[in-house]
DNA sequence: AAAATATTTTTTGTCGACAAAAAAAATACA
DNA sequence: TGTATTTTTTTTGTCGACAAAAAATATTTT
């Protein structure tokens, strides 16, 4: 965790009514790159010291963040960082290749030029991730392509609920991408385009085909990783 | 509104922790049955004459709820009770649709028997509302009717956007069941019917075409009621 | 030494106060 | 009379304090 002090943490920058926003935009980043790792305590009184400002606001901030899953909050405990929840990914499966479908679609009815330029721009930002082997920022950036199809589709129910389940994939893959040697498949990249091909041409179908596709790939990937023989006994001599 | 101040509201049999939860679903639940109007503005300090606390966990609560978009809230301005989203309708009638058939799907591939036993005995309440011509029971009941088979379908992601949507077509439906004169059309028990039988039977694909057909129903009815011509002067001479 | 109990410390939920921002009311000007 | 400006009042965001609840530590009992 960084241990530079943002202009929006501290209080001569910081405009009332900003403070809730600024906790909360923090919070939630550090969440999701796994900076506060799963489960982990979140101590208010820190948080305090380190925004420079009172419970209130903090508390607020986590409200919010509770809302939306990333924290777990219950009366008189500590707020955890929400665990990942490994019980149940099935269901994470099941509605995220539903929502890359529904959403991928969607774009392909509903988007606009100025739409598609934003997602081609993602998908350059993307290509140049993967080309410097920036783990972080592939991730980040591959969420935010995703969001900005999902954006062009201009259903907000969906949006949101991809939004949510893209961001709960972010902290998986960072689990796993824990170094710079990982190599992405190339077939991303190929099923990025062709999705962003659907979509620029208005083909639905083919805007359904190639998301089922790409969700069953990420979807293969996180099982690979979760399956992963990680055993560094399995040899010893007993 | 009733003046009537419930046990959860009196400090003395409040328990420390508990007070945010009980400002928000009481809150809540006057947004859903609009006892708050959509569009009005929310009092932090008469709120705190009414349950007797301070303003923190009333915000607090209002954090909540603004979270569920149940409210709106902006910095520095009055936090309102979230108006009717109808130049968005398409939206929700799309994915109310959508969610009406996964998880009845669902729930007729994971449902255990005595979660059949609750569906059915929700279902008989919404037959005795019906009966009764009890319009609030009516929508009240037939939400938990849905929400309960959502649950039987076991993904968390489904149920939450579903349980969102079905509140939000609580709102829409309170607004024009304003009398008791309004007659309830027996399709929607038969449908319901039907839709137990398809869960009971495991019939997944039975459950998906009663679904569908149950929720373009409910679409109508409402794009009904919005276009309904309810001019109370048309007629007369000038 | 382990388990049970008591005490102390820390953390959480809430309180009421302060002050910035917004809204309402009053006053001045054209 | 309508508009602009100023003043007052109200509301919102946050503060630091208090106390209940939980956690940690110390002491006593088995």
């Amino acid at each position: 965790m960084s241990e530079i002090i943002s202009a929006v943490e501290a209080p001569a920058k910081r405009k009332r009514g900003q403070g809730v926003g600024a906790v909360y935009e923090t919070l939630k980043h550090e969440i999701l790159d796994l900076t506060l790792q799963p489960g982990s305590p979140i101590d208010e009184v820190k948080l305090t010291e380190r925004f420079s400002m009172s419970r209130t606001p903090i508390r607020e901030a986590l409200v919010k963040l509770a809302g939306e899953g990333l924290v777990v909050t219950l009366p008189n405990r500590s707020t955890v960082v929400a665990p990942i929840d490994f019980q149940n990914l099935t269901q994470f499966f099941d509605a995220l290749t539903l929502m890359y479908r529904v959403t991928t679609r969607l774009a392909a009815t509903n988007r606009t030029d100025a739409e598609i330029a934003r997602i081609r721009a993602l998908q350059k930002g993307y290509e140049d991730a993967v080309g410097a082997k920036n783990v972080p920022a592939m991730i980040e950036v591959n969420r935010d392509f995703h969001a900005e199809i999902a954006r062009a589709g201009k259903n907000r129910y969906y949006t949101d609920l991809f939004e949510r389940l893209l961001d709960e994939g972010r902290r998986l893959l960072r689990l796993y991408y824990s170094s710079f040697n990982d190599e992405l498949p190339q077939i991303y990249l190929d099923e990025h385009d062709e999705m962003v091909r659907a979509v620029v041409d208005r083909d639905v179908a083919a805007a359904d085909k190639i998301a089922q596709q790409h969700a069953q790939q990420i979807v293969r990937q996180i099982q690979a990783y979760i399956t992963e023989d990680r055993r560094l006994n399995a040899d010893i001599a007993l």
